[in-house]
DNA sequence: TAATTTATCATCATTTTCTTTCGTTTCATT
DNA sequence: AATGAAACGAAAGAAAATGATGATAAATTA
């Protein structure tokens, strides 16, 4: 099948808002819903989106898991938010890595207009929507799949990622303590943000406002490792202050 | 074919635009659109540029995507039967090396039932397919990701490779000569796949009767090194004679 | 559960675009 | 000049895309 330009636009707009309604889609591509409704039609029978009732979404293969999907709506318009100006603050032709979390799942989306990208990744969602841009390779770390949120974790794949070093790491964290320690809950996750830590020159943190001031088991970094963050709302007290001692540029979105 | 410095030019014109629509095409060029049209032919049909109604495009990566899409769906029903008859030949509780390949993949979702096995593979959708299964573990190889259909290759990846041993490879193939060798078009792939090979106690081959006598490029091995080929139909001559001198168990489906 | 809204599908008429065929022009070769 | 090949443009019929309409199915609400 050949794809007109309507519908490359189609799956752009698919792939960089996550999920769109038919109605939306006429209005941006400033057609009829019967038109929309016919492209939705042939490409969900490609494979390439998946149809729902009034609208469309990236193809399962990338959401699949329920509790997972679940998580991912949540505060998904902040997320969105957050992703966009990441984005739009990562140039061209660098080296980046990416690890586990839905905002970091976010960031790869909102990255399909780069290139001359290289993404180093342990989330095989992260991979497979990078891959789908020519213009950027997408190195997968290697090792054992959590079936949750298809990450990748463990010795193999810290030993694997200590191999590179790239310019900006883009962390999701599960949450920010009051003392300034970010934390997570999967000890094998804790280690390889580690690494990616270790081995990037600059680290940028995504975290919307409800990571803040969540309890989590797992030390995984301080403050003072983050030179950004990223978030939707002005942090709550006492991080306005911490942020300013630790260095940390705040983009608040 | 020879190029005239019109279709020279309008190429050049494509590429920097990304698509354009004949008629603009015609206005640019100065000529008719029955000329546009034809040079437009001529050139998609060299495939340096892809066609959509009302004008044409530079050949996309989208397209490339689609290629293994349709491929997918070439011989599907074929290949769910091979698929099914290779789970029902696995046992639970063991440890499996997948390659590249849609026919891996069927079989990746035919193992949904199966539980206590380890799987290692260097396909981005196979890892994603079998972590759904919560009996299973899945180790995805490191490396890099090839957009094309998601497979994952590279000196890297056979490196990961090395450090496993399993009791079965399920490999997927390109082509299967007369001459009795294994072929691929990717010299990347080929190396994984031998990589494979090597650290398996036994390989078992997944090729629908398509493969049978179709050229590719690259050799990755010889029908002595399989221990099983499962396909669905008898294949043609010479192969029943060179699968019993290989002592290739034959499972047709 | 029934009623109501909303979304989808199938079909048709209209418009746009494509292909085919034919005749004309151009240009190199003899 | 005469000839033949290739390129080009014109016109007609074929194919495809689009939007409108009414019927059907699905989701939502009462």
């Amino acid at each position: 099948m050949n794809l007109n330009p309507r519908q490359l636009n189609l799956l752009k707009i698919t792939n960089i808002q996550g999920s769109v309604t038919v109605e939306v889609l006429a209005q941006k591509l400033n057609v009829t819903l019967q038109t929309v409704r016919r492209d939705v039609q042939r490409l969900s029978e490609e494979g390439l989106l998946t149809r729902f009732h009034g609208g469309v979404r990236v193809p399962s293969s990338t959401t699949e898991n329920l509790e997972y999907q679940q998580r991912e709506s949540l505060n998904a318009e902040a997320k969105e938010r957050i992703a966009r100006s990441i984005a739009a603050a990562i140039p061209n032709d660098c080296a980046l890595m990416l690890n586990i979390g839905t905002t970091t799942e976010a960031v790869a989306r909102a990255l399909m207009q780069h290139s001359g990208l290289r993404v180093i990744t342990n989330n095989l969602n992260v991979a497979a929507i990078v891959s789908d841009n020519p213009r950027c390779e997408v190195i997968v770390a290697g090792g054992v799949v959590r079936a949750r949120d298809r990450g990748i974790v463990g010795e193999t794949t810290v030993d694997f990622i200590r191999q590179f070093k790239v310019d900006i790491a883009v962390i999701g964290i599960s949450s920010i303590e009051s003392d300034g320690s970010l934390r997570d809950y999967d000890y094998r996750e804790v280690k390889v943000a580690q690494t990616i830590i270790a081995h990037a020159r600059e680290v940028w943190l995504a975290a919307d406002t409800s990571k803040f001031n969540r309890p989590a088991m797992v030390e995984l970094a301080t403050l003072s490792q983050i030179d950004r963050l990223f978030t939707d709302a002005p942090p709550p007290e006492p991080f306005p202050h911490l942020l300013d001692q630790a260095q940390v540029r705040c983009d608040v979105v």
